[in-house]
DNA sequence: AGTGCCATTATCCGAATGGACAATAGGCGC
DNA sequence: GCGCCTATTGTCCATTCGGATAATGGCACT
């Protein structure tokens, strides 16, 4: 069984300053547990997590210069047995999902009361992943439909953005039959009857980030 | 001149328990400022205020029973010279402006470095609106077209359904041709060059929200 | 009384969309 | 090799969309 040696040292990764000083707080409740760096953004994220090598990083999802999901990647492939806690308010299966493919050992939600943030540190330190209900309902949910293809992926965003299939074709570099059948594969795939409601359920769903 | 005669009272409106902790560590910097109640629903926070009647309320956008601004003028339809500052996430021009023309006093984004909220609260509080330029500038990007139609705005949440002109015009209870007229107003207004961009536009400005 | 603005209805028309169906080619696993 | 998935290209067809244009009635402001 895993377990962690006291102090719990910790990484807290959040471009919010209030935000921080919520985490501080909740935090030092707990006498075996120290937060030894903050950063505001992915870059600060991954210089601090060389210099301390935290034995716990929350993060968020939404970083100034980069996703919380790409640091989370690049963290772990330095730092293989790192552990990472996502923090967030982007409730989207695909985040959920694409975080915990990408190693994180927890998926929390911002509205998350105190007492259960702690548990769930204390849980992920033990190697336990600690998924909320409410988030693993949003998991399960998921995937009636298949996964996207890579394709797919780059098709989305310029749906989104309100092209034509001509458009996307003429972007991508493929005729616009092309463009359709992507189209018509997501729409199946997502269970939209037309574009403007895969745009709804894209977002909706964490796929893309308008902004 | 206006002012205010210490301590300054406080009530906190959000629903993230980690946030409400920041904003007391953070407010706690100030010895004349005093938090007098905390609120995590709009619900709470009309009881909350009819309590204490706070020199300042600190409010978010998103709520779980209400929207922020429907809280904030329910307050201010009962206690007229009630101050409210918003701190919220959401930066789209259209949530600031129904904030302001609800009679908030200030709207700040939830990455305010703490110095920068304790002095907006202190301008505020002295009856200053206070404005980041950050914020200030998306206000000005704003219309370069027309406010929407009360129309427009029944029209406008159903096409993001993903809804034709058909479904829209039954729901509303009147012909394809009324809403084929509604819609093609909304894009010229919102610059969209077809529903799929007006939905992509609509939700960065925040003049619909997902979820 | 006149002037806007808005909601509503309508027609015409070219372009885009979405469904059904099909064919070719490449990659991957068994 | 065979099957499966994916990417790509295509056709046919009915529906929907978006632009241009315009007429009607209501309501508010002057």
């Amino acid at each position: 069984m895993a377990s962690f040696h006291p102090p719990l040292t910790l990484l807290i990764v959040d471009d919010h300053y209030v935000f921080r000083a919520g985490l501080r707080a909740v935090l030092s409740l707990r006498k075996d547990f120290r937060v030894v760096a903050e950063a505001g953004d992915g870059t600060e994220a991954l210089t601090a997590f060389r210099e301390h090598e935290p034995g716990m990083t929350l993060m968020d999802l939404r970083l100034p210069d980069a996703t919380g999901i790409e640091t989370l990647r690049r963290i772990r492939q330095e730092f293989p047995a790192a552990r990472v806690l996502m923090l967030t308010t982007f409730d989207g299966d695909e985040d959920i999902h694409r975080a915990l493919e990408a190693g994180a050992c927890g998926y929390l939600l911002k509205s998350v009361p105190g007492p259960e943030l702690l548990q769930a540190i204390e849980a992920a330190a033990l190697g336990r992943r600690y998924i909320p209900p409410q988030v693993q309902k949003r998991l399960e949910e998921r995937a009636t439909f298949g996964e996207l293809t890579d394709r797919e992926r780059e098709v989305l965003p310029l749906v989104v953005k309100g092209l034509t299939n001509k458009d996307i074709a003429g972007i991508l570099g493929f005729t616009e039959f092309t463009a359709k059948a992507h189209v018509r594969s997501l729409l199946s795939k997502l269970g939209a009857a037309d574009r403007t409601e895969l745009v709804s359920i894209a977002v909706q769903r964490g796929l893309v980030h308008l902004e």
